[in-house]
DNA sequence: CGCTTATCTCTGTCCAGTCG
DNA sequence: CGACTGGACAGAGATAAGCG
């Protein structure tokens, strides 16, 4: 009983911690560094992919016999338990996610959950629980050099089908309306509901069919998603240089259309800008009644060339709707 | 060498609001 | 008015966490 409680306890360790558990039970202490600590390394080589474990004390089956301590052999299988489930977890993820470890695009993960994996590649003594405790622990280094967390390979089918829609948006120069992308889906053998398209859609800020061609910036911008701008949302906002949009939950008309955008600016750092609209240093007052009597929110996107891209989102803008934001109109 | 429960996430239904 | 999207909500399903 005691057992199968410590047995979780190791299969939650982090790796720096689970390095140290195998070194107290062995006895043998080696260098490592643990800052650059990650599972396995996965390559490339003549097409086929591969990965090589660095630290070979996380692939290791250890002898039990030397020992007479219950204690340290109760150790050793747990630590040649969990080796195991580690080597069979990577095992077949590389070989389910081979689109993607080629690529490295998200767009080419397939759908996949504990449960699909576990009646995929089943393993004796892994289970559910199991493999929840240890997936979030295990991170690998990519062919493209990038450390990511094994979890980010289990993508949700909502997440699958966004990238889905994403990409056929993106492929479509005409605005589709949600029926047209349902249909296009149904053809790839894809049957999805109206709604479950729209909130896929809202999940990647994707336009809808009216909004996409009133978007004044390009697709190589992406902002983050919307914040409520307060104070206690300050901490969510980088001290890095970019642009940032302002908008209100109702839309306000404009020559053309109409629009909820109130404000676009940049600075070389987003937060000491956005602390300023809390103090009385705002001399914007068209801006300064804005937040006052509305609820208003920002979304930013990081960039250095934060001045030349503020000054072509605001033609855009002023090229769309004609005429400039409320509040960068008047003063600005 | 699980089982159970709490919590979070996803997806579809219903309906309201907006647009042309 | 019809066509369409988006909000609230509920049921189902998946995951994280508690425990003997």
């Amino acid at each position: 009983m005691v057992g199968k409680i410590i047995f979780s306890k190791v299969l939650e360790m982090p790796l720096v911690n689970y390095i140290r558990f195998i070194e107290k039970t062995t006895k043998q202490y080696l260098e490592f560094d643990k800052k650059k600590l990650f599972y396995a390394k996965i390559m490339i080589r003549d097409g086929t992919l591969f990965f090589e474990v660095p630290d070979k004390r996380l692939v290791n089956i250890y002898s039990t016999e030397n020992y007479t301590k219950n204690k340290i052999i109760c150790s050793l299988i747990w630590i040649n338990t969990r080796n195991k489930f580690s080597l069979h977890i990577l095992r077949n993820l590389l070989h389910y996610q081979s689109k993607y470890w080629f690529s490295g695009k998200e767009i080419d993960l397939k759908p996949l959950t504990y449960k699909q994996f576990l009646s995929l590649y089943p393993l004796q003594y892994l289970d559910q629980s199991r493999l929840s405790r240890l997936i979030p622990n295990l991170s690998v280094m990519t062919p493209q050099n990038q450390v990511i967390n094994l979890k980010s390979l289990f993508i949700s089918k909502k997440k699958y089908h966004s990238y889905l829609i994403k990409e056929i948006v993106d492929d479509n120069e005409n605005p589709l309306k949600d029926k047209d992308i349902q249909y296009i889906l149904t053809q790839k053998g894809i049957n999805l509901s109206l709604r479950t398209i729209c909130n896929c859609r809202k999940s990647l800020n994707i336009p809808n069919y009216r909004e996409k061609d009133s978007y004044y910036y390009e697709k190589d911008i992406t902002f983050n998603d919307y914040i409520m701008l307060s104070k206690k949302n300050l901490n969510k906002i980088p001290n890095d240089a970019g642009v940032y949009e302002l908008s209100i939950s109702s839309k306000i008309d404009y020559l053309n259309r109409r629009s909820n955008v109130i404000y676009i600016g940049s600075s070389k750092n987003l937060r000491k800008r956005i602390v300023n609209y809390f103090g009385n240093k705002l001399k914007n007052n068209c801006l300064k009644n804005f937040i006052n009597s509305y609820d208003t929110f920002l979304r930013f996107c990081l960039t250095g060339d934060h001045i030349l891209v503020e000054k072509t989102l605001l033609k855009n803008f002023r090229s769309i709707y004609g005429m400039l934001p409320k509040a960068n109109s008047v003063g600005g």
